[in-house]
DNA sequence: CTGAAAGCGCTTACAG
DNA sequence: CTGAAAGCGCTTACAG
């Protein structure tokens, strides 16, 4: 009821109103660090009650040290896979009484940097960044003494934690798979060629013709954006070199739709004309006409241990590295074969 | 160099190494309230480069009252039109020079309360907030003099900003087109009946086939959430009532994805054997096979408009109202149609 | 144009 | 078990 003057409740207002000094209504609200007698506990809860008190987390962060706040900082969330990832990530926080300050690149290494400078001056207990490119701004991370967990793969550095899946041992998988159903040779839209975990998969993709004892011709890979126009591209530049292989290896799932829509304005049908798999498939996968044959990632494990990491940060880098998950679907053509 | 007790550069260290008081620092950086003398503000600005120091937001939030952050409460940032709305409203909150503090209710009205108050105590300058279901928690945001926007349609009510489409109108012409291809009955998988946007929806798709003098079936209502799977649901309750209608009228993207994909399983396509289409389609119905046809919003205005409505936040609701846009894909027929 | 100081709403030793 | 008080890093009147 009491108002201070920015016109809210404040802790000193529940003191008078209980009749005790503010320290103890700050013991009753917290825990601790000091025991607050029972009756007195009582007193307060009804004064904050009566009051309608709402403790000020910002106050408390300054004096504290501690925002209970985490940063994620991501390319777009539009992506979807970007999206999933978002979303694990925040009901983990949540589950640690942290809320997210999300800052969401636009695909643009400028504002990328603004917003990290932005959630940095406001003091976040810690960053979790998939960056725009092959150049994170972590100097600037580092020197202001924030743990982060980088989300995608980067150069090892000291004192950068990171989460990964192998990425070139599931592209090997992949492609074997599709490798198995007898293809003798097996395209590639490949992320753009500067990033490593583009590196990564084409590195994975040579494994597997290697294994098998087959070309690994380069001219079979098409560099593309992760997002579905970046697919269809490739996929249009492709038909109109004349280079589409019988079997194709997608970088995510937005490619692989983007694909798939390009071949089928070319008459092209997948499995049938086009047998596709692709990395990073999300939940939506298994409603597409056809299913996608995906590579996923167990993104809630990933979640909880990026978590991890920052709530147990002691400076030194930590890397988790995480199973992928092939799931067969349509879109492969084993279903076909089978039918056939 | 220097540093506090937390170990962080700050406002003091960087006038010790200027020379001036902690006062001068404060104008320096933003750029007043009061005059600085050119020389002393280039030692300032010196000073500040030569300790690396970075200002803290928190403490500025403490004194000034504000803390250039807003609030976003979504359902699920894992439903694509959810995540473009996201999208546009944190581009547009950093233009501002706001970063968005994200709360992801996981469709859970439990967490969603939780969010709010976290995101509460936390002292945003505003909050965007699209609730779970149609009982948001609009009086405890009230209680705290907050500024809200709210991003869906909810009762209107003293002091509720809202931002929305004309569902009603755009349900009514969206259901004209399909019928203007001379279909008889117009089936209708619907968000929950108890959202106010689904009885919006279902009014305008009463409006055109009274229009038309038809007869509006209420056994075409096919409830649903708005997801991939409950599109998938409602289709698969249709084949199996053998209600199914030769043209459809879908909620949003997810639904229409997971309605296709239902009927592909019983070998029907669309459009040749169900025409469709959806509301609430983002940039991805465009690769679709085959594309949607599809009521967009004009989500950057949108974003614009409820950032605008934050800053000019004067306890007054404001109600802004915007046009949709029909956009006409494959999945309707229309270019079957032509074509034929 | 510049400085000394109060105040934002908390936390947490330090005394009792 | 409880209270008085310093301190977190800023902003911003108030004097000069």
């Amino acid at each position: 009821m009491a108002k201070s003057p920015t016109g809210n409740v404040t802790r000193t207002d529940v003191a008078k109103v209980a009749g005790t000094s503010v320290a103890v209504v700050s013991y009753v609200i917290n825990n601790g660090p000091r025991p607050v007698a029972e009756a007195t506990r009582q007193r307060v809860l009804d004064a904050i009650k009566q009051t309608g008190y709402r403790p000020n987390a910002v106050a408390r962060a300054l004096a504290s040290g501690s925002t209970k706040t985490y940063g994620l900082v991501v390319p777009n969330i539009g992506n979807p896979f970007v999206a999933s990832m978002a979303h694990m990530l925040l009901q983990e926080s949540l589950n640690h009484g942290h809320v997210m300050l999300l800052g969401d690149a636009g695909d643009d290494r400028k504002r990328e940097l603004e917003i990290i400078q932005g959630l940095l001056n406001r003091q976040v207990d810690g960053l979790f960044y998939n960056s725009v490119d092959r150049h994170p701004y972590i100097d600037v991370i580092q020197a202001s003494g924030t743990p982060l967990v980088m989300l995608d793969r980067i150069e090892p550095r000291p004192g950068v934690s990171m989460l990964r899946v192998n990425e070139r041992e599931a592209a090997r998988q992949v492609t074997a798979h599709l490798l198995s159903h007898g293809y003798q040779q097996v395209g590639m839209i490949s992320g753009p060629l500067d990033m490593l975990n583009a590196q990564d998969r084409i590195q994975g993709w040579r494994d597997a013709l290697a294994e098998k004892g087959l070309l690994a011709d380069e001219a079979m890979i098409f560099p593309a954006n992760y997002t579905r126009q970046g697919g269809y591209d490739a996929a249009q530049r492709m038909v109109a070199s004349s280079c589409l292989p019988r079997a194709l290896f997608t970088s995510n799932e937005g490619q692989a739709i983007g694909c798939i829509r390009a071949l089928s304005e070319h008459g092209l049908r997948v499995p049938q004309d086009v047998a596709l798999v692709c990395f990073n498939g999300t939940d939506q996968s298994a409603f597409h006409v056809p299913t996608l044959t995906t590579v996923r990632q167990p993104l809630r494990d990933m979640a909880r241990s990026a978590i991890a990491m920052l709530k147990n940060w002691d400076g030194d880098a930590q890397l988790a590295e995480f199973p992928h998950h092939l799931e067969i679907g349509e879109s492969c053509g084993c279903q076909l074969t089978q039918q056939q």
